[in-house]
DNA sequence: AGAGTTCTGTACTGAGTTGTCAACTACGGC
DNA sequence: GCCGTAGTTGACAACTCAGTACAGAACTCT
């Protein structure tokens, strides 16, 4: 018996999200929020507590989506598993896009992992932020170790390698990736790095 | 003939660019920056000329340093090579200090590579900055570029591996283990990804 | 010791920022 | 068709910020 929202919550906070990994938190202004949304400052105030309030819904809706994406993008048969890892490297060159059919800011920097950007940008002085970008990393891990487990029991991987270390080895390196491609090293360049890190991997030995 | 400058330059750019490692440029007024260093608004502007030409001498300066520091702390002769390596990359779990005598940041955040918090931050509208970020970046991989190749005269890693894909790996495993510390995790977990990327090194076949 | 030149710090300005508020609008039930 | 509820809007006030200008202080050379 009121009247309902004229917007789509999701659509605002992946156009909240998209301004603040173009201009970081705190290179973001209310207006440009309202802009970038279409929302009247109002609006965003209520519907969401402000600019912070819009930060962290923003990182808990790209925390969702990557908690779905990850394991998504890299389970499936052992078979496959070690052909899954190499993409999902691969997949970091050209950095972490908005949307599953958005592709990535075309600028590196804003293209970087939105949990990344944030994480560093406001680091230890927002405990909230740090949290979910920990969370973020985290799920992706996950999702990886899960993958290395498969491509082991495939005989792909050395059976004696940790799964976890591994996992977070590649975790690091693709964030890694996003943080050189953010300092304007060419694609080719971050290629070049992705494949090393896959061609190292530990096999089993001999064949 | 003149009055002399009251304030050492160095101090002062290394107190500047500990304020903008904890708050990030934006999230830095001048004022701030007026209160770290203890210069008045009108010095920083007839020294540094303002904000903008501060963050842009700090991170000069920062190049500078890390140009210096990263061969001397990778070069020596070959047996010692991979060793250094090692070193290197566990280094990066303490965070890159403020300089030689000053311990990093308690804060993990703010312990970060200023080149890589700065890019990320401020990325593409920035050319400046970004281009001393890759500046940054490509010495600490010449660097490392240098000490592999080191280790391959030593015997201690494979001859047949690329020395600069190699270094840029290691560089982007540093950065990353920046990223990942600066979301909370904890350094026990930073040295187990230090670790494993070691053990990842590409040894030469048997022994 | 004096004069000139450079450094230093404070006060000021205009622009931009945040968060709030009151009026207005639209929708669903009665 | 009216009314209450909740969403929306634009404007407003207090504040902060970057950059400038000016006046005073300090030092060196003569």
């Amino acid at each position: 018996m009121a009247r309902p929202r004229s917007f789509d919550r999701d659509h605002v906070l992946h156009a909240a999200e998209r301004q603040f990994r173009t201009t970081g938190y705190n290179g973001t202004s209310v207006d440009d929020l309202s802009a970038a949304t279409g929302l009247g400052r109002g609006s965003l105030y209520a519907a969401f507590d402000g600019k912070h309030g819009v930060l962290l819904q923003a990182m808990t809706g790209y925390f969702a989506r990557l908690g779905q994406f990850a394991p998504q993008a890299l389970a499936g048969p052992d078979e496959g598993a070690l052909e899954r890892l190499r993409r999902y490297l691969h997949r970091a060159v050209n950095g972490v896009p908005l949307a599953d059919d958005v592709p990535p800011a075309p600028d590196r920097a804003a293209a970087a992992c939105f949990a990344a950007k944030m994480a560093l940008e406001l680091g230890a002085s927002d405990p909230e932020v740090e949290r979910t970008a920990k969370a973020c990393f985290s799920a992706v891990a996950t999702a990886l170790a899960e993958c290395v487990r498969a491509a082991q029991r495939n005989g792909d991987i050395a059976p004696d390698a940790d799964p976890d270390d591994l996992a977070y080895l590649l975790l690091t390196i693709i964030r890694g990736i996003d943080v050189v491609g953010a300092a304007g090293h060419s694609p080719a360049r971050l290629t070049s790095i992705a494949e090393s890190a896959f061609a190292l991997l530990p096999r089993p030995r001999h064949r």
